[in-house]
DNA sequence: TGAAATGTTGGGGCG
DNA sequence: ACGCCCCAACATTTC
């Protein structure tokens, strides 16, 4: 567990009165599955009531975005993580199936709950659910925890919200500093009776037929234990580097939080304080460390734009981009979600989210750019896909950061910022060893030619046993004409704006 | 959180 | 010795 300095909070033990050791308060577990620094929950125990937990798969609510296939596997393991967490404070985790307003004031039916809890989301759907829940009457007690900075809290000098990062990164560290990590609930008073819960098996979260997270079982453990090791595991290592180190695809120099976070197994105020305390501890680290609350800070930023433009995830930020035609390439598209484009580090960062449920961010900004720039094809194909295979899926930070990629977002890169990914790839993977890992087709490839197979020398693809097209597809696109396309598609769509 | 084209400079080869 | 050219290296501009 992270050490944090703060004494430890004492939470109130009193018996509960007669009257309300009936009835129990609701706890709505949602991204926030961990017990520790969890204030929603701590406030529930606090109150000496009864708490019944509960977590609702919700693939029903209109607008919601059905949690993708990685996602799933990750929720599973989680919510298992999470209900063997709870078991040991002799509580159960009741689980039910539904559009979440009415699960919710059907299980406060059956219950008597007097109160519902939970840390507050901020997804459109997330956002209706809680309104609803409002308007219907349910007493909702809402607690920030998913966020350090609450996305009502940061307003510019004109009192809008923020649509440039720096500004609003020097806000962030000008605010109040987030409020440190509670310790977990020593205690959880159990409802005399327990409503009627789903099994877990029965959501049919895990591949079956066939089962492709092998990979993913390798490199992760969801939940909070495993959320603690990742955390651990960077504070003694990669933090230290990982101003440069963190664009290293072939080297450990992130964190691996993401998934952690985007469930909400560690928070980001614990993330925050334990950088602060090894800042503190070990003052060479400050550089790297700085370098990762910024990264913490662009998935505020995230989180700050989709709350205030809720159609980020399906619309461009920047209105000018209705004006884009995208490419109709289903052929290409699919070489991309396979790893087949003939590119290697493109090709080595698809697998690596096929394989692992994750991809390196510095590969996910190349093969991001070779879908949008170089083949023209639509940003939201390729949110989809992330959405699909990513276990750390998050919809404001997979929507702004396709947007980035593709000039329409807020403070995106410049349209015209097209990588060259060979050039990425000798600068970020300079010995292959990425590439290498995961096309090993292209293994024996020497460094020099590794990252642009088509400009090598037959002898030497022939030493190397490959044979373009065969072992490993020629390039499906062309990087300097596509380059030069993507341009001209741009300024087309600028044109055909201003008339 | 680019890349490519274009411009500038300065050292060295050479007639 | 001198001027000229070449071109790598670096800087600036453009997309």
């Amino acid at each position: 567990m992270i050490r944090t300095s703060h004494r430890c909070v004492e939470f109130t033990t009193r018996r509960p009165k007669d009257a309300m050791a009936t009835t129990p308060i609701l706890f709505w577990f949602r991204q926030d599955l961990r017990l520790t620094d969890n204030r929603a929950l701590a406030a529930a125990c606090d109150t000496g009531q009864a708490v019944l937990p509960v977590y609702v798969l919700d693939d029903e609510s209109p607008g919601a975005w059905r949690m993708g296939g990685a996602s799933r596997w990750w929720l599973h393991h989680s919510l298992t993580a999470l209900a063997d967490d709870l078991a040991q404070l002799g509580c159960p985790l009741v689980l039910r199936r539904g559009a979440a307003p009415s699960v919710l004031q059907a299980l406060i039916t059956e219950t008597g709950a007097t109160a519902l809890y939970c840390t507050r989301a901020y997804e459109p759907w997330a956002r209706n659910a809680e309104t609803a829940l409002s308007d219907a009457g349910v007493e909702i007690k809402r607690f920030a925890g998913n966020l350090l900075f609450e996305p009502e809290a940061l307003r510019t000098q004109s009192g809008t919200p923020y649509r440039v990062f720096t500004p609003f990164w020097k806000a962030c560290q000008a605010a109040p500093p987030p409020k440190p990590p509670l310790p977990r609930p020593q205690s959880i008073v159990r409802p005399e009776s327990i409503p009627a819960g789903e099994s877990l098996a029965a959501w049919r979260l895990l591949p079956t037929a066939p089962d492709w997270a092998g990979g993913l079982r390798k490199g992760w453990q969801p939940g909070e234990a495993g959320a603690q090791t990742k955390a651990i595991e960077f504070l003694d290592g990669a933090v230290a580097d990982y101003a440069s180190m963190r664009d290293r695809p072939d080297r450990i120099g992130t964190s691996r939080l993401s998934p952690h976070l985007h469930f909400g197994e560690i928070s980001p105020h614990q993330c925050w304080h334990a950088v602060r305390a090894k800042i503190e501890a070990s003052p060479k680290t400050a550089g790297g460390a700085q370098s990762f609350l910024r990264e913490l800070a662009w998935r505020e930023f995230s989180n700050h734009l989709l709350f205030n433009w809720p159609a980020l995830p399906e619309e461009p930020f920047q209105p000018k981009f209705t004006a884009m035609r995208w490419a109709n390439d289903p052929d290409s598209l699919h070489a991309w979600k396979q790893g087949r484009t003939g590119i290697p580090i493109v090709d080595a960062g698809m697998r690596e989210l096929w394989q692992t449920g994750w991809m390196h961010n510095r590969v996910r900004m190349i093969v991001a750019s070779l879908l949008i720039k170089n083949l023209q094809i639509d940003w939201r194909e390729g949110e989809a896909w992330f959405w699909d295979t990513l276990v750390d899926a998050d919809l404001a930070n997979n929507a702004a950061s396709w947007q980035w990629v593709a000039g329409s977002g807020a403070d995106a890169a410049p349209y015209f910022r097209i990588f060259n990914p060979v050039l990425q790839g000798r600068k970020f993977d300079p010995d292959g060893a990425y590439v290498r890992r995961f096309v090993p087709e292209l293994g024996r490839l020497p460094d020099r030619h590794i990252h642009a197979p088509w400009e090598a020398p037959e002898a030497v693809l022939s030493e190397a046993g490959v044979m373009l097209g065969y072992d490993y597809p020629r390039p499906i696109v062309d990087l300097r004409a596509s380059r030069q396309r993507a341009l001209a598609a741009y300024n087309a769509m600028r044109e055909a704006k201003e008339t």
